[in-house]
DNA sequence: TGGTTGCTCAACCGATCGGTTGAGCAAGGA
DNA sequence: TCCTTGCTCAACCGATCGGTTGAGCAACCA
């Protein structure tokens, strides 16, 4: 209990039934049953899916008399994007920066791939 | 066993400590121990937790002698990003062309948010 | 009023998860 | 040669997960 936000998104997006409930949300919002049709599971196993995207905030549910349909909170699936997208960044700039530095480097100190650790570069 | 990519990254990124692992290999690559240092754990849990990670394809590993520093496979991020941007815009998409609908419709046949079921759009 | 529909709650089950300890092994370094 | 370093494998543990069945409840319908 008591997890964090990213996280619960995560983990609530790990498991594919409930991927393809998202996916299926994206296009309209559906009530338990709808959702449940296609899969070869219990009401009640797709509730507890529901649930859990709930918990995570990726969906939202409404009171229209005994339906309780359900809806896709599209901007929290913002929050795990700018997550992913922070550290792609990240990663991809630092080979940058590597890259230039190997290419700014004189032949003499990084000349190409390692071939045999010669003791040439040896210094301090 | 043999679960999809995507369920695959999503869990991986599902616990903070691996999701802390990757900020921290988007930085640099890292060896076990270095990777360990941090959080209180055994360095046996850190090496499942990379495991993880590289069953998901999201770090690899080099044979440094007897070190095998880990490295980010940061376009493996760009899996999960994709599929979120994908539901994302579709959602989006929806959202904007009901509010045009809305808005093109004559006042007299959805005038405003629903006030009280007057069965006055009874129309089969 | 009595039945059906839409959904939830509770208890249970096997599998997986995140962690532990203990042992072991390959590669360097003294 | 022996010791240390860096890491992995195996077994175990409690908690959580995805699923089940069974019961129940509120709201609509005839």
């Amino acid at each position: 209990m008591a997890v964090d936000p990213l996280s619960r998104v995560f983990s609530a997006l790990a498991d594919p039934t409930r991927r393809d409930m998202v996916a299926r949300l994206a296009a309209g919002d559906a009530t338990l049953f709808e959702l449940a049709a296609p899969y070869g599971v219990s009401v009640q196993a797709v509730s507890k899916h529901l649930r859990v995207l709930e918990d995570a905030g990726l969906v939202s549910r409404s009171k229209d008399a005994q339906r309780r349909p359900a809806h896709l909170e599209a901007e929290t699936l913002d929050l795990a994007t700018t997550w992913l997208e922070r550290y792609r960044r990240e990663a991809e700039e630092r080979y940058r920066r590597l890259d230039q530095l190997l290419r700014r480097l004189p032949d003499d100190i990084a000349p190409m791939p390692p071939q045999e650790p010669t003791t040439e570069g040896a210094r301090s």
